[in-house]
Order: C-alpha cells, then sequence, then structure tokens
DNA sequence: CTGAAAGCGCTAACAT
DNA sequence: ATGTTAGCGCTTTCAG
C-alpha cells in the first residue's frame, strides 16, 4: 500500500541510500538529485517508516505513559506535561491507563517493553516486578505524582505533599482551629502516607494535641470517600475544620455539608490537596494545596530523556506544592475575631 | 542490550523458527522443545521486539489518538473510551494534544503515519489536507466528538448536541421561561454550529420569539467565555434564563452571575451542555447535557479496528446526549409557579 | 516437528 | 556526490 524508499528510488533514478540521506539528513546530495527525490516521493506520498528505521537503528524513541486514570484531573496534567516534553523533543507517546490494577499495569509495561521504547514515567500502582523487568530490559523508568518505596533506584518526580500539607495545616491552625479532622488516613495498622504524616508532625511542632478519631481513613473510591465524610460530620465530635487529603475526599467533604446543612466556612472550614477546577466554582471556593501536575509530567519527561549514562540525582525531585487560600476556611465558631494581617 | 531471538534460539539449542513458533503461535513444537525455548527467554529476560515483527507482518497495530487538550474533561472522557477500546483489542496508543492548532495537528499526523499505525481517531481541529494525506496512506481515519464539514467521507461519531440543546430548550421554555440567552454563538458571519442551530429551530418549534442580541458569541477560550458572560449579564435585557454552549461558557456563567450577586435559579436560570464534575459541587448544582465521551471513544475505536472493507455507516454514528436536570434552573421571577407535573 | 533462508524498510559503512 | 551491500529482529515458506 504505502511506498517504500525503493519506489521513490526507482522513480527518481537514485539508488536507495541517496533518498535515505534526503530524509536522514546525513550525507550529502546534490541539489537537483535532491529535488528529484523529493518530487518522487511526493508523487507517491511517500513517508519514511519508522519502523524501518527503528529495526535498523535499534532505537525506536517513544516515551511509555503509565497512568490509573487520565480522566483525574491530576492525572490528565501530567500526561499534558509529558506530552509538552516529548513534543519538544520530537518524540511520541504511548499511553495507558490501569487503574491501579496491578495485573493491568504489568501487562501495559510489557507490552511498552516489546514496543521498546526510551523509557516509560509512570504513576505506579501496584508490583514491583515489571518495573523491574522493565529497567532489566534497559528500558528507563521514572517515576511521576507518586513514590514507590520498593524501587529506590528509580527516579522520581513528585509534588511535595508534605510541604503543603504543612502549609495548610499551619494556616488552619493560625485560623484558631484545634480540632481539626484529617480525612484520608491509612487504614488502621497500614503505614500512613506523606500527607497525613506531615499533618501529625505539624500539629506536633505547633503544640497542638492531636486527636486520634478524627484521622479517618478512607480508600481512594468516591463510595469510600463519602462514606468517610458523612461518618465524620454526622457524629462530628467538634470538629472545626476538615482537611481532605484528595480531591475525591474534599468533594464528598463538601457534599455532606451541603447535605448536612453545615454552612461553610462559618460551621466548618474545609480544604482539600489537589486543586480541582471546580475548587474555584464551588460556594464558597474552596481553599485547596495545588499540586504541580503539568510540572511533573514534564520533569519526569526529562529525566527519561535525558542522557541516562549521567548520574540521577539521589532522591525523589521534589516539586512545590502551593497553598491557594479561597473563601473555604474561616475561624472556628466562637473563636475571637483574628485581626487581619 | 535485549536479547534477541537469536540468542534465545542458541541458548536453548534451537533455530530461531523454532523460537517465532513458540511465541506467535503459528505452526507446532514439541512439548519439551517448547519448554526448553520458554526456560531459555526466561533466562535472558527475552521479550520478542514488536519492531521486528511489525517489519516482517507489514502492519504495526496501535491506534493513535489526536485531541486538542487531554486536561479537557471532554476530551479525557474520549481518551478513556480509546483506551478501553484498545485494550480489548490488544492495541496500544499513541496519544497527541494539540491544541487546536492546524501545524500541531499536522505534525502530529505525520509522525502517526510514519509509525505505521492501524489508524486514527482524532477530534479534528483544523486543515483537511493532513486527513487526506493520512486517508491515502492506507490509515484508517475516525472522527470522534466534533464533525468535519470537509471531509464526508471519513465517518466520524459524535454526540447528539442538536438533541440535547432541544431537550435543555424545551425544558427552559416548559419551565416558562421567554428570554433564553445563547451564551457562544457563532461570531456574526460565521456560520452557527449546531446547539446555535438546535437553539433556534426548537424556539421557532415552540414559537417563542427570538432575540437576536441573545445570542452572544464567544472564542472557545476561558477569556473569551468570561467576557461575553460578563457583556451579557452585566446589561441582561431582561434576561431569565442562560444557555450556556459549553463547559467553559458555563463556568464564566456561574462566576459572572456570583460576582453580580445573581441568585441561581431565582435571578437566573443558568444551564449548559457538557456535564462536567463541578456541575454536581457548584452551588445550586448545575442542570447540563451529559455528552458521553467515553462511549464516544470506545465508538469510534471500534469503528476504526473493524474491517475497513466493509462499508461504514453512511452519516455521523449519533450518541444520545442525555439532560441532566439539576438545581439551576427555575421558573422566571414573576412567572406564575408552575405546577409540579 | 524442526531448521535454513529470504526479505520486510531502512541506515551506514564502503566503494566508486 | 552517489550506488552497493549487509544486516537490524522477526515470520514464513520450503525442505528435510
Amino acid at each position: 500500500m504505502a511506498a517504500t524508499i525503493k519506489d521513490v528510488a526507482a522513480l527518481a533514478g537514485v539508488g536507495i541510500a541517496t533518498v535515505s540521506r534526503v530524509y536522514s539528513g546525513n550525507g550529502a546530495v546534490g541539489a537537483a538529485t535532491r529535488e528529484r527525490v523529493l518530487a518522487a516521493a511526493r508523487a507517491l506520498d511517500y513517508r519514511p517508516s519508522a519502523v524501518g528505521r527503528s529495526l535498523k537503528l535499534r532505537r525506536t524513541g517513544g516515551i511509555g505513559l503509565v497512568v490509573p486514570d487520565v480522566t483525574d484531573p491530576f492525572c490528565a496534567e501530567l500526561v499534558a506535561g509529558v506530552l509538552d516534553c516529548a513534543r519538544t523533543h520530537g518524540e511520541h507517546v504511548l499511553l495507558d491507563a490501569v487503574g491501579d490494577d496491578p495485573a493491568r499495569e504489568a501487562a501495559a509495561v510489557g507490552r511498552m517493553v516489546e514496543q521498546r521504547l526510551d523509557g516509560i514515567v509512570a504513576m505506579p500502582a501496584g508490583d514491583a516486578a515489571p518495573w523491574e523487568a522493565a529497567a532489566a530490559s534497559g528500558a528507563g523508568v521514572v517515576f511521576a505524582g507518586r513514590a514507590w518505596p520498593g524501587l529506590p533506584q528509580v527516579p522520581v518526580v513528585l509534588a511535595d505533599d508534605g510541604a503543603g500539607v504543612r502549609s495548610l495545616t499551619e494556616y488552619l491552625t493560625g485560623l484558631g482551629h484545634r480540632h481539626i479532622a484529617f480525612l484520608g488516613a491509612a487504614a488502621p495498622g497500614a503505614a500512613p502516607g506523606v500527607r497525613e504524616q506531615a499533618f501529625r508532625a505539624t500539629l506536633a511542632a505547633l503544640n497542638v494535641p492531636l486527636e486520634e478519631d478524627l484521622l479517618v481513613a478512607a480508600r481512594p473510591s468516591r463510595d469510600s470517600a463519602y462514606a468517610a465524610a458523612a461518618g465524620l460530620l454526622q457524629s462530628r465530635a467538634g470538629v472545626t475544620a476538615v482537611l481532605a487529603a484528595g480531591h475525591l475526599l474534599g468533594e464528598a467533604a463538601v457534599l455532606v455539608a451541603r447535605e448536612l446543612d453545615l454552612r461553610v466556612p462559618a460551621d466548618v472550614s474545609i480544604a482539600m490537596v489537589g486543586d480541582v477546577a471546580w475548587a474555584e466554582l464551588c460556594d464558597p471556593p474552596l481553599t485547596a494545596v495545588a499540586r504541580p501536575g503539568r510540572d511533573i509530567g514534564r520533569r519526569a519527561g526529562e529525566l527519561l530523556l535525558r542522557d541516562r549514562t549521567r548520574r540521577d540525582p539521589a532522591g525523589p525531585v521534589m516539586l512545590p506544592a502551593e497553598l491557594v487560600v479561597r473563601g473555604s476556611c474561616g475561624p472556628p465558631r466562637g473563636a475571637r475575631i483574628i485581626r487581619k494581617l
């Protein structure tokens, strides 16, 4: 169907090497010859085959990208960032969404390895095995937006959620809150995430006593988030503010507060980590920690594409998460009015 | 770096053809031999190269996907749908976002053609040329989520926005509205889109006089949307409802209404086409026309992957857009209260 | 049931 | 400046 280099060479009356030289830019060709080649190519609608070239060069180019869900705003930003990076480098991007399912992730990584991509940037979900295999196969791997404790040798770029939560916690306590709920804690027994750790640490540093029963666990699903928020706000033991550890949890908190006819921020302050479009649209607009998804994606791509003989940075690359103050947090009910700075 | 079929054959003490047969499934191999091959492959971390196979088979597989912006909720849904489809067919997806820029689109399509993908599904932005070239090269092309009048021979799958806008317009007029603004009309002189046409037609069918100055134009950007909404609502000549033709326009309307201290729906009713996450979160929740982005993506993928010798359906595939009634629309101020049905 | 060999489209020596 | 050729990793006749 598609014309090959031979067709072009034949039509132009030159050898295939000349055609190759015209397209690859290596080696010189006379102006007249080049013109004949180009004309022939145009006549035949010739596009050089990346497949043939890849086989010969033993390097395909291309970035694999594995995220849990393209529909999630943070993931979408991250994808956009990787796309940006790929575009500036003239690379293509192979995308898959694996829904945090380790089996699907393994399958996706396997397919990408078979495609002989330059490397993979991923928000890792489950098993270490596929990543080890990918790295062993010579493909680069960079994690983005999510840490993966098991593979310390894999470079990773993250939002500095610890700092983000610290800012937010300090902001809330500064407003006068002493009974802050943390929505989205680890299940009892499980290791707490960075967000929860930062929350605990900040409270401790501020000498605000931590109330363990205000750390409410939730799995990362809408339903679980909603249940957790409902459980918290219905029987709220003097909670004056809730810090939602993710945008799904923030959404749940807003919805539950509205259902319970709680005024925000008069009755409860609400804030969340993850700044998404609706944060600005809801009423009142939600204070949130903005995580630089696009930058993370871009940076991860750069890390992948750059010369891999160079030593990678020790430890994760942390990109700043910024506190965006909007109208959803105020002083706790009954507190002295804080004078504006 | 990576092991090849030869390495495996050598280690297993068989010919490369046998290794190939083990992996491709074509031809029979003795159980014992197969085991030896598999063992050797495992020892070498062998993964067959898709590049070699593609070259030999002269068919790469893979779906190209071109959207304006992965960060847009509708596009993200569409991408997710194509990903779903690709997964069930064992295909991979090559994604690019081109920001509605014809030059970037042409570049993206060019790269995809060079990759010798099976075909491309796209939300087309600009020029017809790259698409014609792609189709000529033998790759299938399917448009999704956006019509492209210039290329009638390209199959296209769309949300039935006409029907959606009709439902919405009927709903609004049913509530008693007679002065409905349409936010997002075509620029004066330009051809109106399906949404606008449906709006005009529905009003005409209902014998509601159309007020031309309530059709306000906007380009598809946040700024333009905001300006249009502000212009409309500041000097509103008796507008009782606004129908926003897209989610960006809906967002702008909500924001402007809030800034102007207009109560929704008491002072103005607001509704939009495009149901996005925040519609449910904002206060009051926004009535919207839900467009089945994911289904559109899936369907477009199917259309692309299925035997292309079969005749494609004449005319676009229309997927239903559903009116989701929430709290942002009510009877116009001063109207007789409509009895509940 | 298995091996040898041709060739997919391309690039990079090497030769002219 | 241009042509010839080998070979990238794989599948697939064709022999055996």
